[in-house]
DNA sequence: TTTATAGTTTATAACGATTCTAAAGTGAAA
DNA sequence: TTTCACTTTAGAATCGTTATAAACTATAAA
């Protein structure tokens, strides 16, 4: 991902390019595969890989931000936390309550067969496949 | 459900069937469908049926026990509240987010034909399918 | 029955994740 | 450059949930 990408990311969720904005996106967004996280967890990747500092609430309100304008994804899970994922495209979950960690499933590598009509008055948005993982 | 199943629940649940629990037991499972329920939801609609009073505590408790030993289900829905079901078999939910509804969908109204393999060294404990809706 | 005791309820404190607040700081247009 | 709306920040507040400790109660032995 070009710097270029980054601006845009920040522009299309209404949020001015700040120096703590511009290494989130980075830190989100450069890089090949998907990528699955709590704000907490970001926090600490963050003081590991960068030399600035970030309040909470600046994380929340990114994440926020760029969730809000499709560029993350709130995933369903179990728990206190909410997970967040770079993957924003149709997908589903493996989950690893051992570990916390989240995997992701392509949406072409799960095949629905039959599915009950939405309730009265009531339309399918979209269809979560959450694949719960033991040892 | 009679009366003798409601103490069945809280012997196996290891429960003492006290009045709160009586009370709680009765009112989760003496009924004919499914019931699905959060901590205050439950709080507020003992509040109405009944002339006891609860402690938050006490439900927490006499939920968490219940569902320990097997007598409802957690499910698995984004947020901040923990949501509870009756239905402890096998099965799906439709979750309805304009009103925070769940909706119980039977396991046989869904069928996969095409789910990837665990990742190397762990098994699949179960499938969750999550059908959101809208209007 | 009474009594002893282990289990229970309760109000309130504590907790952890998240959101709010208000003051100090900063980017960008003029 | 100056101005001002937008940002960051630390800390307070909030919300759901869990822990605590004192008062209460079901149960079973005496």
């Amino acid at each position: 991902m070009k710097k270029i990408d980054i601006f845009k990311k920040l522009r299309t969720s209404g949020l001015r390019p700040t120096k703590q904005r511009v290494e989130i996106a980075k830190f989100l967004f450069d890089r090949d595969k998907t990528f699955h996280f709590t704000v907490e967890s970001l926090n600490k990747l963050l003081e590991k890989k960068t030399t600035s500092k970030f309040a909470l609430a600046t994380i929340y309100n990114t994440v926020h931000a760029f969730k809000d304008a499709g560029h993350l994804s709130e995933v369903e899970v179990r728990g206190k936390k909410t997970y967040f994922d770079t993957n924003v495209s149709n997908h589903h979950h493996f989950y690893d309550s051992e570990t916390s960690e989240l995997i992701d499933i392509n949406a072409n590598e799960v095949v629905i067969q039959k599915i009950p009509k939405a309730p009265n008055g009531k339309k399918i948005k979209n269809i979560e496949v959450f694949i719960n993982l033991k040892n």
